[in-house]
RNA sequence: GCACCUUUAGCUCAACUGGAUAGAGCGUUGGUCUACGGAACCAAAGGCUAGGGAUUCGAAUUCCUUAAGGUGCACCA
């Protein structure tokens, strides 16, 4: 039931709309607000009478159960025993599908996201672009929606040829097998540490040799690709993120043609300092780089062919590219170069942009190994998890994997809890930190409703009609919110506010659970309270699920 | 220089998109352990929402402006 609108229908205003209806800053005051300060140019009477007089004409009812009105606002307080049953029973009864929905139903959404690079370990910084990306994907999947995760690897650029003349100079395969992703790494920074004009020249042969089909150079590439690939994916794996391809740049080399032909053709191409470039000029943009003045192809160049290819391959409502704020421009250059094109569909590509992560001492910088590793950090802190679980409950099973389940949720979560736009500085202080408003605390409300469900038998069932006392009636509202929220961090690109919902109703459900009994109590104050912390047990999960996040039975 | 982003409590962040008394966590101080999990709960202190203007019944939120910080701006991705 959307109150709102039930609402405004009753009022039968003109001018009004749902989207009039307000909270009221706390609960006693009513559960929903109408402001009348609207409403006054057109009754020509004051706020505070206009709010009296809707007040004294409404005729309460089933769903209503109260108006008042305070200040020229006129508030309403809703049945509570009609919205406890109905939310409750439908949580109970869709179980870990509450705040599912098919509105996506029939419609592909593309999300681009993490898009490693061939040869680079994860740090930090990937952190980001991974688990955003990989909670829209649930969240969109969650909606109803076909998803294609897309890995658009960086595996293309004149750094493979680099990569490879280090690779002859000084490294061997025992090395590589041995020391994996990161061996190949240290071979790159001492490339760009030693190369002169001479070993530069080298790897600009080296990367024309892959171009050209070279045999070893090619074997030698796909290997370093097949280790980055079996190295992330361990990562990924821990981090409960899946992609459905893993096409990057090297997949459109041969796609880019028939773009740089359509662009001609349409009269879009100039050439420009050598160059060939789309101006932009008329919309305060420097131009788009399409060809250099070697005629090699640019990134442009390839968003472009990508974003041509998965049209035509997926025909998606909308593509969505979870990449830094660094790249702003970039996004609106090639998004306003496909408009040009005449593709209409070019107002469905969003950049979702997130910020950046630094280091206490500055921006991360591999060069001067000035980075934080990922595995570190989950290592670290599935360490600390597992020392805390030992010291607070160590009779408890499987205390390893419980460890990994809280300490990547940590990792996960901190990623995800502010706005994705503001900047985060890097410390271990802060993602070891497992008190408060952390994923840590949503999973030890969650263990606690499950050991009450497990004490009391799972024999319960909700009571037709009960009338809810104020915490009670608290969780019970912010269970109601739960399909709303999805919705809005879908509509945002916002997977924070899930993370924070599913923070608000820990709080919640904590106060109840320290004001009210719930195994001692009584008669059907005992079955609404079970139902009530199945409920929340379920919500939490089903919150958590969404960020990439386990919730264990015990920890 | 130009464009975009950020600025809210000591620190890290919210504020349902223009509504009522700006809320959380951390930290600080003081409480709650005869408990269904203390990784919790309660309370106190802490604010001219960076400064200044404008718009209107009403602004942290919209517009202008100043300041500080960040990012980007032609052959890297």
């Amino acid at each position: 039931m959307d109150y709102r609108e039930y609402i405004v229908n009753k009022l039968n205003l003109e001018n009004i709309t749902a989207a009039d209806v307000a909270l009221p800053p706390n609960s006693q005051m009513g559960d929903y607000a109408l402001p009348c300060f609207k409403l006054a140019k057109a009754f020509r009477k004051s706020p505070v009478a206009i709010a009296e007089e809707l007040k004294n004409s409404f005729v309460c009812d089933e769903v209503i159960s109260e108006v008042s009105a305070v200040n020229g606002y006129l508030n309403f307080k809703i049945n509570k025993m009609g919205l406890v049953s109905s939310v409750l029973n439908r949580v109970l009864s869709e179980g870990d599908c509450y705040g599912s929905s098919d509105v996506g139903k029939g419609k592909t959404v593309c999300v681009e996201y993490s898009s490693v690079n061939v040869a680079k370990p994860f740090h930090i910084g990937h952190l980001s672009t991974t688990v955003i990306g990989g909670a829209l994907y649930k969240i969109y999947k969650f909606l109803g929606y076909n998803v294609v995760g897309i890995n658009h690897l960086g595996d293309y650029g004149t750094q493979f040829g680099k990569l490879i003349s280090a690779y002859k100079r000084w490294g061997n395969r025992e090395e590589v097998d041995k020391g994996g992703i990161h061996a190949i790494n240290e071979l790159y920074v001492r490339f760009n540490k030693e190369a002169d004009e001479l070993m530069e020249q080298e790897a600009r042969n080296y990367f024309r040799l892959i171009e050209s089909g070279d045999r070893e150079a090619n074997e030698l590439f796909e290997w370093f690709k097949e280790l980055t690939i079996d190295y992330v994916n361990t990562i990924y794996e821990k981090l409960n993120i899946t992609f459905d391809s893993y096409a990057g740049e090297r997949f459109y080399i041969d796609k880019m043609q028939p773009v740089i032909d359509e662009l001609k053709e349409k009269g879009l191409l100039k050439e420009s300092e050598g160059a060939q470039i789309v101006d932009l000029e008329p919309y305060g943009m420097p131009p788009c780089l399409v060809l250099r003045s070697d005629g090699a192809s640019l990134y442009a160049t390839r968003d472009l062919a990508a974003a041509i290819y998965r049209k035509n391959t997926y025909n998606f409502y909308k593509c969505l590219y979870v990449v830094a704020y660094q790249q702003n421009l970039h996004f609106k250059q090639f998004f306003k170069v496909l408009e040009l094109m005449g593709k209409d569909w070019a107002k469905d590509l969003v950049h979702v942009a997130y910020g950046m992560v630094s280091l206490e001492d500055g921006a991360m910088s591999t060069r001067n190994g000035r980075v934080v590793w990922l595995e570190d950090v989950i290592n670290k802190c599935v360490e600390k998890a597992y020392a805390v679980i030992d010291e607070k409950n160590s009779a408890l099973e499987n205390k390893r994997q419980i460890a990994e389940t809280v300490g990547l949720g940590a990792v996960i979560f901190g990623a995800l809890y502010n706005n994705k736009i503001k900047d985060v500085t890097f410390s271990y202080d802060k993602v070891l930190s497992f008190d408060g408003e952390t994923s840590v605390y949503v999973q030890y409300t969650c263990a606690r409703a499950n050991s009450v469900l497990e004490k009391s038998g799972k024999s319960f069932a909700l009571p037709e009609k009960y009338e809810p006392n104020a915490q009670e009636y608290e969780v019970i509202k912010q269970l109601s919110t739960f399909p709303q929220t999805i919705k809005d961090a879908a509509e945002k690109y916002e997977p924070s506010l899930i993370a924070r919902y599913a923070v608000d109703l820990a709080q919640k459900y904590n106060k109840f659970y320290i004001d009210c009994k719930i195994l001692s109590a009584e008669g059907e104050t005992k079955h609404f309270r079970l139902s009530l912390t199945e409920a929340v047990h379920v919500t939490l999960k089903n919150a958590l699920s969404l960020l990439g996040i386990g919730a264990p039975e015990k920890m």
